[in-house]
DNA sequence: GTTACAACCGACCGGGCGGTCGAGTTGCCA
DNA sequence: TGGCAACTCGACCGCCCGGTCGGTTGTAAC
């Protein structure tokens, strides 16, 4: 039993190690060419394998985009994990920036599929990240919220706040990728906010 | 001679009107279903015409994208026409969020199109709005600059203030349409561009 | 009445897609 | 050494999509 369950988690690991590395491909190729574009068979030959093969690691294409939207959410989400919630807020504001800026550079591929493909997820999956995205929302609002109440923000609209800063930073995978060879999320992080947290006006001294 | 120029300019508006027309309806279901899932046939039905007629009023069905991202750019680049080059930068910038906001309340098939699909466009078309966005993000980048140097904004990176400003603005096509109802673009504009503006630090009185 | 042309469409087509089948091949454990 | 399960794939399938063909109708000009 004990042998059974061991053979079993070193095949399931292989198995999800060769899942990792083929989703590594496939979001190479969705980057490249856009997801409806990239048919299965592409995708296939980009990983060097055959159609059914990939069919053995995913049921179907659909799966695909699906692992991709949970393994972006899940590095999103651990980054927000409450660790610190007495921290500081604009610091844990801009780190969530820097993440996402991060898996921006890193993974344009993810990023961009679940950015623009979303709308592509039906049923269960399409459940299921409604609800990390909802999650991942609700932290940030809770960060701002919180700074609210404790003086440090002004008295804005959390909602819209919310959605103006992740817009802000979201936007990035439309633009950031070609430069993230040269600026770090750590410098453009400070660039985007900046002006969003100190304000655009400029105070008379 | 005469004749045949009038005849031949009413034929033409009414092909342009029945165009438009089309357009409506397509970026209704576009809207509703996403581009892709839209076929041809489903368009012309929602329509209410034969699937060759519509190929009589459009090309293809990248041409009916391409008139909808043509629709969608030539608002907003009315929007920042240099009208007033001298009005005070923060108005110029609030009005450009409230050209994007009306635009997603008004039309946000156009608008999700736009966002989602500007990828699909290919050639000729692809590099005609290209070069509108370019030109659109030149002028509000000019509008940045401008207050820069003018001591009235905040010495900051000029391009990714932008980015972030648009940021901001345009991924309202993912949230505003449900709250469009209740909430105009005035407000939401307000609410959007006041940390921006001022800045989230509440700073000490 | 004839010409001309925009508007309209039922029926069709080729192609490429997501997905499957059946037939191996490998590698591990008893 | 046998047996079994994971792994691999060439060939195939049915569907449906974007797009086309060949034609009819309505109407305005002369």
């Amino acid at each position: 039993m004990a042998r059974q369950a061991t053979k079993k988690r070193q095949t399931t690991e292989a198995h999800g190690e060769k899942r990792n590395e083929i989703l590594r491909h496939c979001a190479i190729l969705f980057d490249k060419v856009g997801y409806h574009k990239a048919s299965m068979q592409m995708l296939a030959d980009e990983v060097g394998l055959g159609k059914p093969t990939l069919y053995h690691y995913f049921p179907s294409k659909h799966a695909i985009l699906y692992a991709i939207h949970e393994a972006h959410m899940s590095v999103l989400l651990d980054g927000v994990a409450d660790k610190d919630p007495a921290a500081n807020p604009f610091d844990r504001l801009r780190s969530g920036c820097i993440d996402i800026l991060r898996q921006i550079a890193e993974h344009p591929g993810y990023v961009r599929a679940f950015m623009d493909h979303y709308e592509d997820l039906e049923g269960k999956m399409r459940n299921e990240i409604r609800a990390q995205r909802k999650e991942y929302f609700e932290r940030i609002r809770g960060i701002i919220v919180l700074g609210i109440e404790n003086k440090q923000f002004r008295d804005c609209d959390p909602d819209i706040t919310t959605y103006g800063f992740l817009g802000m930073c979201n936007w990035a995978y439309k633009w950031y990728p070609p430069l993230a060879k040269k600026r770090s999320p750590e410098e453009v992080a400070d660039a985007l906010c900046g002006p969003f947290f100190e304000g655009l006006r400029l105070t008379k001294q």
